[in-house]
DNA sequence: ATGACGTGCAATCCTGGGGTTGCAGGAACG
DNA sequence: CGTTCCTGCAACCCCAGGATTGCACGTCAT
């Protein structure tokens, strides 16, 4: 997953109101914007917006069928997501691992000098 | 990984400016907000908030060394936060592949009806 | 064709939070 | 002791973006 694609499912579900349609689309499976508005204390408007944000970042995707578009999550762009965070994490502890050892080392070339 | 604090970590990682914090104290395992201002284009006094923003969602933590704080990251918590979101997905998927079956079932029982 | 329903666009309002400045308080060092 | 350096607190500025309203356009039903 490219970064900037990462960091757009990061800014996207930063917002309570995103995940609370990522939550309603999830249980319902698929849903417009009006129906989801009327689920929560927004306009639909607001809620289309929302749904552009998350299109944006690829966790959700809409088709249109007759006079309204119906939006469904796609699990496998937060499944990258996810695994973009765990490789950052890996990546993290590779580093504090090998200054531990370091840290180690120097203490092992001083340590005459910190008795106690 | 309750959600309040998967929540605060996805706010947290939101910020661009946040996400270069990580990137600099992973690299250099250990540093103070003072020489982080250093490397980026805002003050310290900024780079504050956002290193209490980090410790909130439990990214980073402070440790005080005689006059200076040094901060360093916490790899654990990004790898909690990455398992939420996979499990997430795998809800997800889930609920997409039940509603799938649902609509094949669907299908068959009303096959003579659609003929093509 | 007429009405009802759903979407799309544009202008607008307003709060949250990222950023800054200024100053007071402690810890190191001469 | 005074000086220097870093942290901590408080007030303030500013704008991105979350939310609303109003209207025009396309689609289905009667």
């Amino acid at each position: 997953m490219s970064r900037s694609l990462l960091d757009a499912v990061l800014v996207a579900l930063a917002e309570p109101t995103r995940r609370q349609l990522l939550d309603l689309l999830a249980e319902r499976g698929e849903a417009s914007a009006s129906t989801l508005a009327g689920a929560l204390p927004v306009t639909r408007q607001a809620v289309v917006k929302h749904l552009a944000v998350l299109d944006d970042a690829g966790l959700v995707s809409g088709r249109r069928v007759g006079r309204e578009v119906l939006y469904r999550t796609r699990p496998e762009r937060l499944a990258e997501a996810a695994r973009g965070m765990s490789e950052l994490a890996t990546a993290w502890e590779a580093r504090l691992a090998a200054i531990k050892a370091l840290a180690e080392s120097a203490d092992h070339h001083d340590d005459r000098a910190t008795p106690s």
